[in-house]
DNA sequence: CAGCATCCGTCTGGATACTG
DNA sequence: CAGTATCCAGACGGATGCTG
């Protein structure tokens, strides 16, 4: 129902945005992309929790979204690596601007960090 | 699954970002509360698409994530506003991001407009 | 007006098994 | 290594009907 959302609020700049990003698991694979070009199993490691049916779904629709370009070597054991588009790249400030909010929230919610120790 | 995504990335601030903003109809209930407190039936207005169902369930969990604070009027016909609370105004930058990200997005791609006109 | 309760189809997404 | 293909449970979410 991604494009769905997007036809019913119009042209709403807010609503393209979710719609490009529209499962949490494309942001996760966007955030660990802005540090540079990863390898499918990279990618498998740092988007903890993904499994490979949703990660590889996720790479193909941003593919075909223009965020992300996929790059395979022809060598065995086979090598493919992904990257920001140029598009992708300009999500940047998106992503930062969460991982700002986050923070703040995460300092004065002391109790929300009681979970686990960093994973990435 | 929303609490999952947390737990299983640990303490990443975009994970948490995206926590709270679980589903695609927050971020709009969040965009159109940034103008000011709204009715219930406003908002059923302005989140175009949007369910009775999945409205009030939105709001009651942006209630208890202390996003959203809830004032009902003992009067008939009933009469009840939503307002962001200092943590939900806080979020203003996100969306406001989201914003320009959209509206550059939709300048670049004029074919992605021709859907439909504007909505609110 | 502002919900709540319920039914129920749709789709998401995890688990598992297999391949170039 | 980097996928593809299937099965299937369970969550998501719309439609409908009913209240204070």
């Amino acid at each position: 129902m991604s494009r769905k959302l997007l036809e019913q609020n119009g042209i709403c700049p807010v609503a393209t945005t979710i719609d490009l990003l529209s499962s949490k698991w494309k942001v996760l694979i966007v955030r660990d992309l802005l540090t540079g070009t990863k390898r499918y199993s990279e990618l498998k490691q740092s988007v903890a929790g993904i499994s490979q049916k949703m990660l590889t779904q996720s790479l193909r629709e941003m593919e075909s979204d223009g965020l992300v370009t996929r790059h395979a070597y022809a060598v065995i054991p086979p090598k493919v690596e992904y990257r920001l588009s140029d598009l992708g790249n300009s999500m940047r400030p998106v992503i930062e601007t969460m991982a700002n909010w986050g923070s703040v929230y995460l300092d004065q919610n002391p109790d929300k960090r009681k979970k686990l120790a960093q994973s990435e």
